[in-house]
DNA sequence: GCCAACGTTGGC
DNA sequence: GCCAACGTTGGC
């Protein structure tokens, strides 16, 4: 089983709208990055992710979530109402996918500027200079030391 | 709102 | 296939 981190807007979709769900999963959906999907193509039930916060007042890690499925067709790049629609792609011929996940925790919120901090997490990949993708894989060690160094005051 | 960094597009 | 121009991401 592998690790990833993946950003969401709280805006769109937060933490606590994944919880919501309850038993039910949510879809994550809208990544137009090939390197992005790429990722999520690699993607297996039973993995595990950060839940993290971007693009918003309080940035950083605000959970835990699991992949349920393998990646899927996103319907959103055949709406043309969607401002996700990418009319090179067909159902014939899809360019991006979907995961689907659920809920596990909601932890505190672990922010940018302390994942820096610690030097344990230097080479993480959300951390690499210019990073922008949504989704990227967390090392097992770099997933313990959040876990069990960082979450566990939650 | 600014801007650095990155990805994509398209002319040649 | 190169690379300049443009658009986007996302932290600050």
């Amino acid at each position: 089983m592998r690790y990833w981190l993946m950003k969401s807007e709280p805006d769109e979709v937060s933490i606590d709208d994944v919880a919501a769900a309850r038993n039910k999963t949510v879809a994550w959906f809208g990544v137009r990055n090939y390197q992005a999907r790429n990722f999520m193509r690699e993607m297996r039930p039973g993995d595990q992710a950060f839940f993290y916060h971007s693009s918003c007042a309080n940035i950083g890690i605000a959970g835990v979530v699991e992949i349920v499925g393998d990646a899927y067709p996103d319907a959103t790049q055949f709406d043309a109402a969607s401002p996700y629609f990418d009319a090179k792609a067909t159902p014939a011929t899809p360019r991006w996918d979907s995961v689907d996940i659920r809920h596990l925790r909601t932890t505190r919120l672990v922010p940018l500027a302390e994942l820096r901090s610690h030097p344990e997490l230097e080479g993480m990949r959300l951390l690499a200079k210019g990073s922008r993708l949504s989704v990227t894989p967390v090392e097992p060690a770099e997933w313990r030391f959040i876990e069990q160094r960082l979450l566990q005051e939650s």
